[in-house]
DNA sequence: ATTCGGCAGGAAAAGGTTTACACGCCTGCG
DNA sequence: CGCAGGCGTGTAAACCTTTTCCTGCCGAAT
């Protein structure tokens, strides 16, 4: 089953098999139908360990995102995955479960296989982020700006994103809004609360309330943030506003009659809510595709941004007097 | 950066570097310590190509599922994935956008890299699942059977599932109902088709529309379901479910005053809709332990059942004359 | 005192592939 | 007719690690 059995087989050696089956310099065809009738016969495929060890490069890019679970980041190692085989490139991947000291682990782990390396949301220090980036051939990030000189990333525009939504929900009258927080140490969060630091300064009142990224987070949250009687909830992404619904229609919380809800990132069941999920919209497909971009070796190593748009769907309304 | 470099640098030989780093026969704390203190001096991590050729073993599972954008497999994915790497093993993905082609060729690439190999709910043909089974070291299935002495599997009972929701629609006076169908080459649809025929054995009237796996293919088959006047609707999974439950309410159909809905697996959000939905609950968690179990060296090559349970939410109630 | 056993560490092979270099033959040109 | 060059093929090195086998040394036992 190895390249031996083959050139033994063909009444050849092991270089012109080689050359046949990966086409280097040209081989007569009479001998190239032996190699391959031989190579057929056996089934022969090449030894992808031996491969790589000698070509220093295992055709592999590694991923690591905090939820796999969650339909933002499946939907981008989806687009990821796809775009690197199309290019016959195969996909690495592994979940961190939001624990920052399993990803930077799982990071240099990875590195050291992959010829390229993305993290997704990466919620690890600013050092141990120029550790990893140190240990990989090629590092891409996603939702995360690190100054160094070697590194990619393609960050979405959050700022931008939660300032549409602030203003949106300022022209329909709504003064007192809850922010569903994300995690703490995500910078993309980060990015939403300077956001919100220019609707509080254009006169809105945000108030913050510690939440997460997942959808059960948002259910959970949904109680402490009425005890401030907001006109209007903000959550970290979508996947937490789909809890968020959840909770409300339960407790018998009109949206948007009562409280209006926005979410970021726009996920693929954002449309189909009851009612429909006023967001962010962010292109995952795009993401994905820019982030692919960036392992091209020719690729410089800046920061791509990309700027998601405002869709409005039925979740947000008219400000109605504050409950209670 | 080799072992020669840290061997040179502590002025040992290779060998003496290996049994410090991996561990064999006994070495002087002396000489360890001056091994330790050259691999942390030059940041010196084994190189895994090169490990892989020689132990002929990669660390590595590689998952191949149809869609890495559906919740289901996502979920899975997740599972597996923590699974493997608490045991120091790593994972490589393939989505194969539902095509069975790219399905086969992407198991036969990944069956050369990897250690054992899940395929989810394969599409290929019979012969070509065995071809990918001789070509792997370990195959295990998840949601297909195959009559082949080294594969194992992994199966919920979606014929008990479809049962047990046709005799809770039954109960609720249901006899019209509609099958939104899945992908046509898919086992589990064929599994679920199973179950129809047992409910149509009972008087209830089945009658079958092609659909899809996706949340797009259910919203997009709701207006031909309805054609047939059903007082109930089963969507393949939930996914479908949540897209079926959105274009009826688009349409002005209540859910379940107008007509009942269902859906299969019980994924996250399936509880937070509106209405919930009712479904047969399967644990994807559950479902990739076992997937794992399946991948010791000593596990036999069994077909493992999952049941799952009826799970009743307020999607579905009792039947209405039918409409129009 | 000599031999044997045990222990620490070194030399070298093996694992499978690709590719630079070398070699031989044939052809074409001087 | 002789030499050079090109084409097709083989040989062997290189990629990096682990592990087997072996060597040399020291202490203990006969």
């Amino acid at each position: 089953m190895t390249i031996h059995d083959v050139a033994r087989l063909a009444e050849v050696s092991t270089a012109t098999v080689s050359r046949v089956l990966s086409g280097g310099k040209p081989v007569s065809d009479q001998v190239a139908d032996r190699v391959r009738a031989a190579a057929a016969e056996v089934g022969y495929r090449p030894n992808p360990a031996a491969q790589t060890l000698l070509r220093g490069s295992s055709q592999t890019i590694g991923v690591v995102a905090p939820d796999l679970g969650n339909p933002y980041f499946a939907e981008i190692l989806k687009g990821i995955s796809a775009e690197a085989a199309a290019e016959g490139n195969h996909t690495l991947v592994a979940g961190t479960d939001e624990d920052p000291d399993r990803e930077y682990r799982a990071a240099l782990e990875l590195a050291r296989w992959v010829d390229g390396l993305l993290l997704c949301a990466p919620r690890m220090s600013g050092p141990r982020l120029k550790e990893v980036a140190a240990a990989s051939r090629k590092l891409v990030l996603i939702n995360r700006v690190l100054r160094h000189p070697s590194v990619g990333a393609v960050v979405v525009d959050y700022h931008h994103g939660v300032r549409l939504l602030c203003e949106h929900l300022g022209t329909l009258g709504h003064k007192h809004i809850v922010y569903l927080e994300g995690p703490p140490k995500a910078w993309s969060d980060q990015q939403r609360q300077r956001g919100f630091r220019a609707a509080e300064a254009a006169g809105q009142t945000i108030v913050r309330v510690p939440c997460g990224s997942a959808l059960r987070d948002g259910y959970d949250a949904v109680d402490e943030a009425l005890t401030h009687r907001p006109t209007a909830l903000i959550a970290f992404n979508d996947h937490v506003a789909v809890g968020v619904l959840s909770r409300l229609r339960e407790l018998g919380v009109s949206v948007p009659d009562d409280v209006s809800v926005a979410g970021v990132d726009d996920a693929p069941m954002s449309a189909h809510t009851d009612p429909g999920l006023t967001t962010y919209a962010v292109s995952t497909v795009e993401l994905g595709r820019l982030a692919w971009q960036h392992f091209s070796p020719t690729a410089p190593a800046i920061t791509t941004h990309l700027a998601g748009e405002l869709v409005v769907r039925a979740s947000t309304g008219r400000a109605t007097r504050r409950r209670r």
